[in-house]
DNA sequence: AAATCAATATGATATATGTCATGATTTGAG
DNA sequence: CTCAAATCATGACATATATCATATTGATTT
């Protein structure tokens, strides 16, 4: 499931990692060595938690979920990861396994880069260390919002700020395709798919949004703010 | 409250951070002209949420609490920190705040360095910025174990690995002070503190512990890693 | 020793949320 | 197009957990 039309090369990938563009061409032009492109299709796996850790994988296009396989079989979806983001997970600096698995929503396009490379590259050039450290403290600054959020409010909190999540971090619009089935949804916020599906049906009933299966469009986005701030 | 025993020099300091052992000398010097060494006592604040982050604090001795403030006053405590710990908080490299807070718990002796200092290091060494990459990785993949802990475990197995995790990761003894209150012990796990007081109640019916308010022994370590897994 | 204050403890009750059962609807394979 | 499988939906019920009220204990001050 090789991709037809393949990046030529990371110099003129136009959706690569921000990060990147601290490399100098000879490094940029070593990770373009080193580097494997595959195409999945949704539902694919592309990184599975607990497997070794050998590459870092950069999303070129597409959308995945991020999400941990908990206690007897329970997942917690993390966040959704789109183009131009870069996979990896602590444990590759930890344990050398990947802490969390990543699933294909959509057709994905994918870069493979072995972790050797990476670090030979963070030891050789310090503005794409800071870089890398400024990624990583943003996925953790967003972990401890998470950490806060799932333990703090209420199911119509949670449910009202992925609905936010959505619209505002993933497709720019109060109205929008869900790529996620109801159970995935309580797996992102925590809470049975019967709560989710009671949940969106009270919203609908006080024209906060309107829902179908595989589409939300957001009428009252003041009043979900509201809800979701307070808890 | 300045400390009586001050540090001469970070170069013979003996608690430092590991990560310092990647320095030159110069570097080292460098660091130490521009710490600020400080000691707090039982339940000063060493780190406010939320304020300017400029300084990064290492633990020199001591124990403190490692909380973030959440809605309407209810807090979380992440963990405690002990000596030769780093605390930054991812939010330093994101949006220049302190993500979390610290407080003291026992008296703790702390050094102040400028993120200037430590930005500058990390620039030119990039030993020690893999260094502070695998600090950063380790803190992450604790919090991405706590998130599933915290959102996937009943109360009993919540309890059970908050007592374990002072018998192992604190206090390396199956016999302990302890150091929180009920109430704290509550934020640590996400409970309320009458359902601490509960279950610790319960613990000591079954003999797996045995437990006054201010102290612990593990009576049973197998139960208690039954309940702290099971959940 | 008396008095005050906070922490701990315990019982009664309320509530948020999960679980189970069942039916309707959509989706996908042949 | 048809049938099976998955998803969505809804009601009844179970339960984990919080909240409230009230003792009780332990420390600290007067």
């Amino acid at each position: 499931m090789y991709a037809e039309n393949k990046i030529t090369s990371c110099a003129n990938c136009a959706r690569c990692w921000t990060n990147f563009r601290n490399l100098t061409e000879e490094e940029l032009e070593l990770i373009n060595k080193n580097r494997y492109e595959a195409t999945f299709k949704p539902s694919e796996i592309i990184i599975k938690q607990g497997s070794p850790a050998s590459n870092a994988i950069f999303l070129i296009s597409g959308l995945a979920k991020v999400y941990m396989e908990g206690y007897s079989g329970k997942n917690l979806i993390l966040n959704l990861a789109e183009h131009s983001t870069l996979l990896a997970g602590p444990g590759a600096h930890v344990n050398a396994r990947y802490t969390y698995s990543v699933a294909a929503i959509t057709q994905v396009q994918a870069c493979f880069i072995n972790f050797d490379t990476i670090r030979k590259v963070i030891s050789a050039n310090p503005g794409f260390a800071s870089g890398f450290i400024e990624d990583l403290s943003d996925k953790s600054f967003r972990l401890h919002q998470k950490i806060l959020n799932l333990t703090q409010k209420k199911m119509h909190g949670r449910l009202a700020e992925a609905l936010l999540y959505f619209a505002d971090s993933i497709f720019r619009s109060d109205e929008f395709e869900m790529v996620l089935s109801r159970q995935e949804l309580g797996e992102m916020t925590n809470m049975a798919k019967e709560s989710v599906v009671r949940i969106i049906g009270e919203f609908e009933n006080e024209n906060i949004i309107h829902a179908t299966p595989r589409s939300v469009k957001i009428l009252d986005r003041d009043k979900l703010l509201v809800i979701s701030e307070k808890g």
